[in-house]
RNA sequence: GCCCGGGUGGCGGAACUGGUAGACGCGCUGGAUUCAAAAUCCAGUUCCUUCUGGGAGUGCGGGUUCGAUUCCCGCCCCGGGUACCA
């Protein structure tokens, strides 16, 4: 009977569809497992093969875990906002949300084709106002709150605010931007207004005037992890800098969290290495700077105060506020040139530029607080404004960066390293003791720190410090399609709406474009106001918004009165396998990170990870080894694979072409390998004979246990490719030994279905099982079949294999050696002596050293 | 530059804790079946070789070991991340 993929295929997903196999309930009584994939942007191109790897791999992890007995939760849903949909409605006038509901019907039908078992009941979709209600209602919980560094958490606003009016600003230690003080007495001075701008240094989601990547061309901000190379990773687009009012997410106080976590999860090390690269933590001091003639203390930020004797000169940002007071008369028209022509540098420039020196000195000196020496105070660009404070001391002795500036301007360079040449270049070098350095001399850096920090801090010039690179994440975008900010404005002061006004829906506009007076297209919705008649906000969230904490909903998708219920987040709790690509790692997978970290802080959710263990699927390329695009023409559609191979042939295949996380060209050749694997496996289920209800023999057996074995360890370390190979050697053994009985042919068909499901239901109901062989359980393993009477040794000479012998499997040690020297050929080969030593390994080898 | 990965036949890849390198599949070669084809099946397929056998071989060069694709040192190449982060 020919295998006739088509109607099999058709047969079992309208079984699965009719009957509703793949729904499951929040079951407390079974153990779960959270399989989870990252939902995909629906596309007006839909999926090529490449596509679903990720999906076919985690659908056989669900599969299989099904079959193992637990309930598992493996759903798919769509991350709907976004670009592309919103540069459609712009060309064409059509409405965002009708080309994506178009989109997602097409993803869904040609997901549907591939087999995988999602629960469809407890499908997301971000753009639906039922799920951004619950957006809009997190970015609330964050504006109203804050983090306590003491607690190391974040708590409710409402604590803040009581603790300032009795204690002030010293009644608190918060991850804030605040930097002033204040008594209980001025704050209940405050007019609201002050009070809020106060609270908007410690809230969670704030407005700040902050420079941004501004795109002109896409009309938006982009978050720092959407430039690539200084162009706008979406249309490769010129970035600039600009400073706007912007809603921005305090991620920056969990940065300590956000890295110390990695360490409790099974990501792949260069996914954790990313992440901790992103965060960039790194540890020293603050120093404050005297200068001579002025009241203004530059505070700089230093990895290495026991250097701070080789101090030769300061460098402050370009944008530095400090600038317009230091500077002299004289200098004046040369720094502010420097400053514009810095200014008007664009990122691209700034890169491709690295390794050119420019600068420009404001006049004026500060006073070194190791050994009151006068430092000339300069301008850079090669010192950031966001980071640190925006201004260093330069120790060309000991950083080449400086180095390279005092060479090109000839500011001395004094050597405080023992040893070191100062003409060659800095040292950097930690191990490396000091000299001219007063009481750190002889020291070396470890030790020579500590000791640094405490003179300035028994001074009062500074404390150890501890900086991120990673920065305040903007939330606000200047577009139609996506989440709108829950905001209004009372008289100029930004209030969260009420959770019984959300979902604030996004309103009708008559173009997708920004306003004339450059609003953004919410600014051109009619009365886009409260019901007293407040403005709102006109900026909408990010595409990351949704994405931060749609694993969540899939848990209790239809709840009406929560995010999630606390009984179906206690019981689905972590994802426990989240599969998706690498190129999520430092936006994505940090804002997951974070939302699910402020979630637990404040009491709504029981664990502070999202996912456990994460695997990243790598990219299919096209044959020709371009990636599969519409311009290289060389997109395959998995529609057409699926026709003309069937589905569980596009699944094997995929597999079968390497490790999950590799690169690796498509292959349509290799397809045919398993395709006519799959009519192998077919014929043993559909002989001629029929299927035989005889007992197995040892030969079968054997066969099939060396399959579960090999296949529940493969799957188990998530390697699905070696499970095809596994597979094929099972039924070629099974066919050659003609075999057609029920007592191989039903453990086998469980093996197969989390790989190939549609055959595999379609051989069980041949055995005569009614139910679906997604309830059936995963075969167990049984060592005894294994037992081998005899076993083959390689024996070699000297490394080298020279012949075989067979001997009983349960045979000593000496008696093995004994054996390999009695061979015909062991004369030869020992060449008349006698040999120095023979290692036997039992099971393994004998090696006969000469 | 720095930080992670990774280099195995004509190709995709396997070898899980150091123990017969190249499983499985593709491709190729030869054969069976067939009027012919498709489909199916069988045999062969790392390279060299003086072929009942021998030698070399997992990017290159060293080392540890009875034994190294696997561990260590140095180098080369490819992929990813990052880009003056003080």
């Amino acid at each position: 009977m020919e295998y006739n993929h088509r109607a099999i295929q058709e047969r079992w997903q309208k079984y699965w569809a009719d009957h509703q196999t793949y729904r499951i309930e929040n079951d407390s009584s079974r153990p779960k497992y959270y399989v989870l994939d990252m939902f995909p942007y629906p596309s007006g191109s839909g999926l090529h093969v490449g596509h679903p790897l990720g999906y076919i791999a985690s659908d056989i992890i669900a599969r299989f875990k099904r079959l193992q007995g637990f309930n598992v939760l493996h759903p798919m849903g769509y991350d709907a906002f976004g670009l592309p949909a919103e540069q459609y409605a712009i060309e064409t006038g059509q409405h965002p949300a009708e080309t994506t509901k178009k989109n997602s019907i097409r993803y869904r039908e040609q997901l549907d084709k591939i087999g995988f078992s999602f629960d469809w009941s407890r499908e997301v979709n971000t753009s639906d106002p039922k799920f951004y209600k619950w957006t809009q209602w997190i970015f609330l919980q964050l504006f109203d709150s804050w983090y306590d560094a003491d607690a190391d958490k974040a708590k409710p606003i409402q604590d803040l605010v009581e603790a300032f009016e009795i204690g002030g600003s010293s009644a608190v230690n918060a991850n804030s931007s605040f930097e002033g003080t204040f008594t209980a007495a001025d704050w209940k001075a405050m007019s609201p207004k002050e009070r809020e701008d106060v609270l908007q240094e410690f809230r969670l989601t704030f407005l700040k005037e902050s420079t941004v990547n501004w795109c002109p061309a896409l009309g938006t901000v982009l978050a720092n992890d959407e430039v690539k190379d200084g162009l706008s990773e979406r249309g490769g687009h010129e970035v600039v800098q600009r400073k706007m009012l912007q809603w921005s997410m305090r991620i920056t106080a969990y940065a300590d969290r956000l890295l110390s976590g990695l360490d409790s999860l099974e990501w792949t090390d260069s996914m954790k290495e990313i992440q901790r690269n992103w965060i960039g933590r790194s540890q020293g001091a603050k120093v404050f700077f005297d200068i001579v003639d002025s009241e203004h203390q530059i505070e700089v930020f230093t990895t290495r105060p026991d250097t701070m004797f080789g101090a030769s000169f300061m460098v402050l940002a370009p944008e530095h506020p400090f600038i317009e007071d230091l500077c002299t008369d004289d200098k004046k028209e040369e720094v502010s040139k420097y400053q514009k022509w810095a200014e008007g540098r664009s990122e691209r420039e700034r890169m491709s530029e690295v390794k050119e020196v420019t600068g420009a000195f404001t006049g004026a000196y500060a006073v070194n607080p190791m050994n009151g020496e006068k430092l000339p105070i300069w301008i850079s660009d090669y010192v950031l404004i966001g980071y640190g404070s925006g201004a260093i001391m330069a120790v060309p002795c000991g950083d080449q960066r400086d180095w390279e500036f005092a060479r090109h301007f000839n500011i001395p360079i004094p050597n405080i390293i023992e040893g070191h040449d100062i003409e060659v270049g800095a040292l950097e070098d930690k191990g490396a003791s000091l000299c001219n350095s007063g009481f750190l001399n002889g020291l070396k850096a470890t030790e020579a720190i500590p000791l640094a920090i405490e003179h300035i801090a028994k001074e009062g010039r500074g404390q150890a410090r501890i900086n991120y690179k990673l920065r305040e994440a903007v939330f606000s975008r200047q577009r139609y399609w996506g989440e709108p900010v829950p905001i209004y404005f009372e008289d100029g002061i930004p209030k969260g709406m009420s959770e019984s006004d959300l979902p604030l829906e996004l309103p009708e506009v008559d173009q997708y474009l920004p306003t004339e007076d450059g609003d953004p297209p919410l600014g051109r919705a009619e009365n886009w106001v409260t019901k007293e008649g407040f403005p709102i906000e006109l900026n909408t969230m990010p595409g990351w918004a949704g994405s931060s904490w749609y694993f969540l909903r899939y848990m209790d998708p239809h709840n009406e009165t929560d995010f999630v219920g606390k009984e179906a987040v206690d019981y689905w709790g972590q994802v426990d396998l989240y599969v998706g690509g690498a190129e999520h790692s430092t936006g994505h997978l940090l804002y997951f990170r974070f939302w699910t970290k402020f979630l637990f802080d404040r009491g709504f959710i029981p664990f502070d990870e999202p996912a456990r263990k994460l695997i990243n699927q790598g990219m299919i390329v096209a044959e020709d080894g371009h990636k599969m695009s519409k311009r290289y023409g060389n997109v395959v559609n998995p529609d057409d694979i699926v026709e003309q191979y069937g589905a569980d042939a596009l699944r094997l295949h995929e597999m079968f072409l390497g490790p999950i996380e590799d690169h690796k060209p498509w292959n349509t050749k290799g397809i045919e390998g398993v395709y006519r694997f799959l009519k192998k496996f077919w014929r043993l289920y559909t002989s001629e004979d029929g299927i035989s209800r005889e007992k197995a023999n040892a030969a079968e057996l054997k066969s099939l246990h060396q399959c579960i074995k090999k296949v529940s360890e493969d799957i188990e370390r998530y390697s699905l490719n070696t499970c095809v190979s596994t597979f094929m050697i099972c039924v070629n053994e099974l066919s050659e030994l003609k075999c057609t009985k029920a007592e191989i042919l039903e453990p086998l068909a469980i093996l197969i279905s989390c790989h190939a499901p549609h055959i595999a239901e379609e051989a069980w109901s041949r055995l005569g099982h009614t139910e679906s062989i997604t309830t059936a359980e995963f075969p167990k393993f049984n060592p005894e079949f294994l037992k081998e009477d005899s076993k083959t040794y390689p024996v070699m000479f000297n490394g080298k294999r020279r012949y075989e012998i067979v001997v009983p499997a349960d045979m000593p040690k000496d008696e093995v050696e004994k054996l390999a020297l009695e061979h015909e050929y062991a004369e030869k080969w020992l060449e008349g002596g006698a040999p120095k030593k023979v290692i036997v390994v039992p099971g393994k080898i004998v090696n006969v050293v000469l």
